[in-house]
DNA sequence: GAGTGGTCTAGACCACTTT
DNA sequence: AAGTGGTCTAGACCACTCA
């Protein structure tokens, strides 16, 4: 069990090695159990005092991407994917976990330049190529969830080539797009148009909105706009001041 | 400019360091741009190592409840009391900060034994005395918002005292009453019909839905359900991974 | 008993910012 | 120039839990 785990020499020693650690857990490549080496073979290995690899791992089980037991040692969270980012708001684990099989179709999916109110949704300027992508998630065959997303295809280059047959555009970003700031609105709205008929309401109907943004580095990455019908999802989250 | 500031003994020294000053903070008494000692001050006053009280004020930051820069010091962050309870949404704070009049009306307020449905609400007993606060918030003297609110007495016994002239109930809680769990859901959903009636809103209109529930030791303190018109209250969060 | 994490100390050097 | 926070080290002791 030899992992490459090297450090990239920028910034500070304590979060190199956060990054190094949270990397593989946030694509999936450690998965849920996985045992992490403990704070004496990463001193060891990464010659690094054992309070400073002590104050990265405690990082990250505060952000509650690992689990630490005294004995038993550190291994990757159930879940941890999905708890770094409550804000992820991945529909189709969201639906699986409460057992519905999820599906989704693309109902439009092109490439041009922003219009001013792409561009004002994307923070970016107005002309900038965009890629545009609508789909429809159904849970058990029911129409769940709107999403429309714009993407900066200059920030994510393979997605030209991703059909998103077997995952999700947000899930897909999340593995392969890093990125360093977040920011998220939610809403109650009536159901626009567009989800009224493709998630089979009447007009006005009341609908929970979650808009997410992303960018790296100061560029944004996408913006997207998550409509589902009152009552098919909640936001549910539990919170604990220290610890 | 002394502060009493002392440890409670409980607990390790980092943490009892970091609620010994969140504490203040939390309940107002120190404002935010208020100085905090500097780490040496207080490594001297608490005989502790610097370390150690590094540790308790990066926590602190990381929180966002405290800014610090080097040589200017450590200050009180802005809004600290709202960042550090995102989820403690003081919808007298919310709409003072959009520059709005906030008043509050209470429309209901009596206290009795739980009925099935309110224990399961607070997540108590049936038949525990229980106070039951129904209150209609106003912008500009439009209605924002319906507060339906159930409190264990037994939590905050000062609270037949109050009668919530200048502050909400959410605050006064905030303020008085140390939580260390805190739930919250958040959905969309068509106003009922006390929504639509205090609201000035037809039924079935879309609006979000907040409950919270806040726990002291295992014990539940009060259950909340804000209910707010589409558009008049929108929750936003920015998130950066790790710093 | 041994391995693990949890905590704490004392000291050091550096970076930054204000004076 | 001086004060502040940011980081890192080397070592120590303890608590917990598994074998």
């Amino acid at each position: 069990m030899t992992d490459p785990l090297t450090l990239d020499g920028e910034g500070p020693l304590h979060l190199q090695i956060r990054r190094a650690i949270a990397g593989p857990i946030l694509s999936g490549a450690w998965p849920p159990g996985r045992r992490i080496p403990s704070e004496h073979e990463l001193t060891a290995r990464l010659r690094v005092s054992r309070m400073t690899v002590n104050r990265a791992l405690a990082g990250l089980a505060g952000e509650g991407l690992i689990e630490r037991r005294r004995r038993a040692g550190t291994v990757v969270a159930a879940r941890a994917a999905e708890r770094a980012v409550f804000e992820i708001w991945d529909i189709g684990a969201e639906i699986a976990r409460g057992g519905g099989a999820h599906r989704a179709e693309i109902l439009r999916r092109d490439e041009g330049p922003a219009t001013a109110e792409e561009a004002a949704r994307l923070r970016c300027g107005p002309g900038l190529p965009v890629l545009r992508l609508t789909l429809r998630h159904l849970a058990d065959g029911a129409p769940a969830q709107l999403e429309e997303r714009l993407v900066d295809p200059a920030m994510a280059p393979d997605i030209r080539d991703e059909t998103f047959a077997g995952i999700t555009p947000g899930r897909w970003l999340l593995e392969r797009v890093p990125w360093t700031e977040a920011e998220h609105r939610i809403a109650a709205a009536g159901a626009c148009a567009l989800a009224a008929r493709h998630l089979g309401l009447p007009r006005g109907a009341p609908c929970l909105v979650v808009e997410r943004r992303t960018w790296r580095g100061g560029r944004a990455i996408t913006h997207v706009r998550l409509t589902s019908p009152a009552g098919a999802q909640v936001l549910v989250g539990r919170f604990k001041p220290e610890g």
